[in-house]
DNA sequence: CTCGATCCGTTACGAATTTCACAAAGGTTC
DNA sequence: GAACCTTTGTGAAATTCGTAACGGATCGAG
């Protein structure tokens, strides 16, 4: 509690816990830093050095319990829990990641759905009534949940997460491609394939393909 | 050309191009590393040691034109070109991408889709031929592409992604949940959701909405 | 029980990144 | 055109982050 956690290093505790329920899931009892690392594409020194800031959960000269350093890590990052989530947006979009059923096995249950569309509102999506994004804080106030996803167009994106935060959420995950502002007390993660790939053309403006 | 320029700039640099856009949209004709920044969230003097890297773009006293930079930016990205794309995996998150119409208002064109599943090959996908994914090669030599989105399971994605590097490809944006590797001179990016929401759930451990 | 090999946790160092702060320059006002 | 206000570009300082290195455990072999 003492130690302010960089949020690099918590960023990659997941990926760490992803391979090592890969490797418990193979058999594996125990695994090195150095092991680990490879299996990775990060070096030993910055998984000791992250899973250090934690406590000791290794043993020389053997490595670490796959099982043990895995709940350990899941416990960490409160991935033991069950988390729900409402999804605003019920678009192309916002449907698949309502109809999406690779969160619920991570523990990330979507409870309710928002649009602002009135022909949407009232229907059904993947088991979830679809309600009016302008009720989100009196919904949400009744039957809270810890996530909200927003998938709807860029120029309402700001107007969703101030809602959503008004509603006493704390954690955002922002699919519109807009840059949304948030108090320091919410965390906000960024999902923009375009924004990815813009990222990497300045990388291959001088290949073979790209010369035409 | 001399000075080897940040990873991190190169990525910011599609964010500063988005909120030119927008402002020359709204009809803005120049803006300050101060206004740009608080639009943005981000400190001035990072906009303005970013855009150093690659010249002098503003005026003392008045600030950036808005046109000319942003004309400047999608320069040096690479985004006043037209780029091609080849989707790997047209499942239900593989064949949202191929019709998913916001890639190409940006320049990105999906021109080929594979996938290893016979009963989609030879079927046609947002007016994409799907072919199988062992003649990625094979096709991408005859028509080739400029980027890779992998969209594929996770046990698949190494493979998809050699087969992808071996057929000439830089780039990769990879939406399977696994950490795969590339040679140095590709340029790789993931798209995570499960993890990005995992990165948040250690910050609302202590909320109230967690407390049950 | 000793030796050698392995590997963690930690500290010290170095690299990378961000922020600061200021001289120089453009614009405006009178 | 002089005084003043604004804002850039940039070295230097400060901060953050990653890597190297090593003492001290742990284990297995002989």
């Amino acid at each position: 509690m003492a130690l302010e956690i960089p949020e690099v290093v918590i960023n990659r505790l997941p990926v760490y816990a992803r391979a090592l329920a890969a490797l418990a899931e193979s058999g594996e009892t125990v695994v090195s830093s150095q092991a680990l690392g490879e299996h990775l594409g990060v070096t030993p020194a910055q998984i000791r050095k992250d899973l250090s800031y934690f406590g000791r959960f290794g043993k020389q000269g053997r490595g670490y319990n796959v099982q043990s350093l895995l709940r350990t890590l899941r416990e960490i990052l409160g991935l033991d829990r069950q988390w729900r989530v409402a999804v605003v947006g019920v678009g192309r979009l916002g449907a698949a990641i309502v109809e999406y059923g690779g969160f619920r096995p991570h523990g990330f249950t979507v409870t309710s759905a928002f649009d602002a569309d009135p022909a949407v509102v009232g229907s059904v999506v993947g088991g979830v009534p679809v309600r009016h994004s302008d009720d989100i804080e009196e919904v949400l106030a009744a039957s809270p949940v810890d996530i909200g996803v927003v998938a709807v167009p860029a120029h309402s994106a700001q107007g969703v997460v101030d809602r959503l935060v008004r509603a006493g959420i704390h954690a955002i995950l922002n699919y519109a491609p807009a840059m949304v502002h948030v108090p320091s007390d919410v965390t906000i993660r960024q999902i923009d394939p375009v924004l990815a790939m813009q990222g990497m053309t300045y990388y291959i403006k001088g290949t073979d393909n790209a010369a035409k």
